[in-house]
DNA sequence: TTTTACTTGAGTAATTTACTGGGTTTTGTC
DNA sequence: GACAAAACCCAGTAAATTACTCAAGTAAAA
């Protein structure tokens, strides 16, 4: 699991998708503009979101794209790993053939750690990043993924 | 909240200390024989760990770098803090002046999500990941961390 | 059939990462 | 005091990644 800023723009804009898109689908253009990320790079990584059937692509005049499935099916989680693709952070590479045990133990030390935070983004949808957006402008993101994380 | 290769490096290089350091102070050189890294890369990141207050140095022969306090009183998320210098996620550099009030709302959920992972990383020590290392083979890292998020 | 907009791919500048190689100090040991 | 082992410091740099540009398509709607 990596956390950079290539799967915060996706998030972003699966985020901009999801709150823009009423079943019309959103072109690449508007996200570009409202989100300031560059159209190319959008193309990028919407190509790598569609073929993980994040997505799905309307073409023509008022095309664009749509969110694949509801809101509430789609999580951070996948919407990082459809952009980034995971790194294998052991040397021996799982083969387990490192000079001393030591060695393998804390590499997958590390991979547990980003396991977990794997399973965390895994149990926040896109509906509860949009969930309450306007309904009360002093409730915050940051309580919603508080609750979140509480329950 | 960066989560790289780099900051793994890290982590890895301080639970080799935190392993192999028995009050006596291990050499770089040592570590990069062990975990494979290269030996001005660690220098690299200990001086940045050293300036965070996070071990401390000798110099000399039989030198080498020690934890500057209790293994359970290191944190993982200190470790990455001290390496990886945050970055600002917001286009409007927290000054609330974007476009729309939407746009700052996405960059501020993820923002959110990862002070999440922050605070995550925040909990588990140095300690935390050492902890009954050799004594029952069964037990994995992974054990400990679920043990550790579970509670 | 023309326009709109997605699609694909090649290329590229900027940035970051990981590393190399040169030093210099400090300090214990012979 | 010579020597070696280590931290410390710094400039450079190759490789990788990121973010982006450009150009030539293709599909679909009007």
């Amino acid at each position: 699991m990596k956390l950079t800023t290539r799967g915060r723009y996706a998030v972003t804009a699966m985020l901009d998708l999801a709150i823009h898109g009423d079943g019309q689908p959103v072109s690449l253009a508007d996200i570009s503009g409202r989100q300031e990320i560059s159209l190319s790079y959008l193309e990028q990584l919407f190509a790598k979101l569609r073929r993980e059937a994040l997505v799905s692509s309307v073409r023509g005049p008022g095309g664009g794209y749509r969110l694949s499935r509801d809101q509430a099916a789609i999580f951070v989680a996948q919407i990082i790993d459809a952009v980034d693709e995971s790194v294998d952070v052991t040397n021996c590479h799982g083969a387990g053939n490192c000079h001393h045990g030591e060695v393998c133990l804390t590499h997958h030390l590390w991979q547990d750690l980003s396991d977990q935070i794997h399973a965390f983004l895994s149990r926040i949808s896109l509906a509860d990043l949009v969930a309450r957006r306007g309904s009360n402008p002093q409730y915050t993101a940051r309580d919603a993924v508080q609750e979140l994380v509480l329950q």
